[in-house]
DNA sequence: TCAGGGTCTGACCGATCGGTCAGGCATGCT
DNA sequence: AGCATGCCTGACCGATCGGTCAGACCCTGA
């Protein structure tokens, strides 16, 4: 056959994503991937160096997409770290429904990859900022349960137009979050 | 050894209820297990058909718990049958928060199996009476987010204790809740 | 025409999985 | 003493996993 490299490449790239999505990194085989591509599983070992490699490719423009954010957050505190959160972790949960779905109950494991070190550090803050830098155990459990709750809301409704999902996250969001004092002059 | 039948049997089950909340079901294997109760990987077979019933019985309280919870929630509508969902299921998983934790991420797979057959219709109808029985996007998509991001904090918050979770877990319910117009006389 | 590099594959590897089975070893009843 | 029963185990099974490797195939440039 002798595809094109990137046609190939691609293939088991939109592949892999179809099949992370529905059963999970770990309950996804290579033979799963090439056999819905439809070629040999040698041929996907060709393209990516391993099975963790394939995962990272996926995973990068939404990595870079939490990145940005938790660089945009690193200077905010109280209300406007709140909301800039809130906004920030919608939109990015919504864009990348897949791959949040992908990591669905598999995160303590997947973190613990090398490509993936600096998530979990990113995720502590994000939902610290979400919290309104606060440690009163409410803010906290709040922070946690929208972000974990958004993720799983992503993953689910599939079949829901993006711009219906965000902004009924968003107005969500906004009245769960316990309200922070905001310095006001 | 020989111990008596019923302290291995128990022995077994608490081993496998903490490494399947750490590492899920299908991430921990039988000989993990026996390994942990320092048996071998036979004799846990013994003790239990196969991995699956092993899984069923560690379950097995739980699932009483929520199908009450369905039946309690079944001739209600309304801001009824919100509250009494919210607090129903708050109760429930705060109390078997190691149990929820294990089916954290693997419940698409597991509700395959037989045991379970019956959990996604629960869980279905739960969803719907905490949306209070409404077929507002809003109201659905608030109601996904609150029963996946508490299932996910009482899996996460293990060291808090159980009067301190439950009602910071109970206010957020309430406060994130769409509100549902009630007949009023 | 031929050499070389990119693409792809079948066959194979060691490790690990859930599960089976014959048999060892106490204990208690007859 | 002899036997049955309950508890436990090492050895083993077929299946599947991620990954390796030598070589086949095709295209292109010299």
């Amino acid at each position: 056959m002798a595809r094109a490299v990137s046609e190939t490449h691609g293939e088991i790239l939109a592949a892999a994503a179809r099949r992370f999505a529905v059963t999970g990194y770990r309950g996804t085989s290579l033979q799963d991937i090439a056999r819905e591509v439809g070629c040999s599983k040698a041929t996907v070992l060709y393209h990516f160096a391993n099975k963790e490699a394939l995962l990272a490719e996926l995973m990068a423009p939404a990595i870079t997409v939490l990145t940005d954010l938790d660089d945009q957050l690193s200077g905010l505190t109280g209300a406007a770290a709140q909301d800039v959160a809130a906004v920030g972790f919608v939109d990015l949960a919504v864009r990348f429904r897949r791959e949040i779905a992908v990591l669905r109950g598999e995160f303590p494991e997947l973190l613990c990859q090398p490509a993936f070190a600096h998530i979990q550090q990113i995720s502590e803050r994000l939902r610290d900022a979400l919290a309104g830098h606060s440690d009163r155990p409410g803010a906290r459990i709040a922070a946690l349960v929208l972000l974990a709750g958004i993720s799983e809301a992503c993953a689910e409704f599939v079949d829901i137009p993006d711009d219906e999902l965000r902004p009924a996250l968003l107005t969500l969001a906004r009245r769960a979050v316990e309200p922070v004092g905001t310095p006001q002059p």
